[in-house]
DNA sequence: GGATGTGAAAGTCTTCACAGCG
DNA sequence: CGCTGTGAAGACTTTCACATCC
């Protein structure tokens, strides 16, 4: 029962910890981390709460430490792979996009109907034809997938990934999922922000 | 002082009408509307409420004059032109994604830095080189940017688009923008997304 | 009868404020 | 003294429930 907004936050919060630790920093406050994180103090203390994280007044919170508990919490002992489906700009964009981000949450599987794509490599990971996709998401034991199929074919493939196993949608089609409450959905609906965006920007001064 | 949740999902409301006129359908109720959009009978009647909309318990709403009433709520008077900043996988999808999409919000302009890609013109759409991102911007009248570049240079294109005299950003990069209030921020941050996503995954059966 | 419109309740998330500690 | 940890208050969203109307 962790509440999803501090869920999305403390993955912000743990970018943010890895470059500091590049840059060498070893300790820092829940107010700097607000800062670079575009949260308040407050609220940073008390995301970290959850995850049982403890700072000490003088010097804050040890970085170092804060991600391994960060990690404890948030990743399943095991990586976890993702399937992609749907190979048009927008996929082809996300691939390359995640290849290599994060180690333990990789892209392992793409999908898509064109023929012309089926059987190639793009950016290191295969891509099946739709026909294969039950079998490949239960033999490589994928339970995260990536929807960027078209609108008209996004219930239909939701469906079956669902039935295949999938526990985990991010929802790129413009369009409500609606699968069993067995199925994380995380739309993201990039034409909505977009007008949100072109709304409350007509109402500025 | 509108919610900014239900600005949201009275877009996709007006997205679903557009296709439900098409379909040839005149009246629509609540919980219809709701079904498609993934939401409930009463939020959709609560959302139609601040756009002042009028239903009958016979019929439902007319389609044709949610419609009207939705783009006299959404829309400004004239319509909205949008700069893309950021050329890269990411971009140009985004390009290629929203190109006639919604007429009155276009993208008129993009820009980047790599000289290849200046001076070309992808999907109907000059680009330009960052230097004259402000000029470009005040001539055109552009309100609304979408930023797609890295991380490392969001802020400091997002400085310069307020400057410009951009009132509303839709971030990609995965960063927070220290921007004036003047300015209307709206994250997308896939990474994050889909970290969500995994998380809630391992947490189901 | 079944749907709308809406005040009021419930729920969720964020901020405040302060005790306690180094 | 300033920061952490956290109960309590506040703000925002969603849901309930019911009077009202076709």
């Amino acid at each position: 029962v962790t509440p999803e907004r501090t869920v999305g936050r403390l993955t912000q919060y743990r970018r943010i910890l890895n470059e500091l630790v590049t840059e060498g920093i070893e300790c820092i406050h829940s107010h700097q981390l607000a800062l670079r994180a575009g949260a308040t103090a407050a609220q940073v203390r008390r995301d970290l709460m959850v995850i049982g994280a403890a700072g000490s007044p003088k010097k804050g919170y040890r970085c170092i430490s804060l991600l391994q508990n960060l990690a404890a919490f948030l990743d399943p002992p095991s990586g976890q792979k993702v399937a992609l489906v749907g190979l048009g700009n927008l996929g082809l964009a996300l691939l390359s996009y995640f290849r290599g981000r994060r180690p333990g949450l990789e892209i392992v599987a793409a999908f898509d109907t064109d023929p012309e794509k089926v059987n190639a490599v793009a950016n290191d990971c295969p891509c099946h034809q739709m026909t294969e996709l039950d079998a490949v998401i239960q033999k490589e034991q994928i339970r995260v997938a990536i929807l960027a199929v078209p609108a008209s074919a996004a219930q239909h493939v939701g469906d079956r990934l669902s039935l295949a196993g999938i526990r985990g949608i991010v929802n790129f089609a413009p369009t409500a999922l609606h699968l069993p409450p067995t199925v994380f959905v995380e739309n993201i609906d990039v034409t909505m922000s977009l007008e949100k965006v072109a709304f409350f920007a007509s109402k500025k001064t």
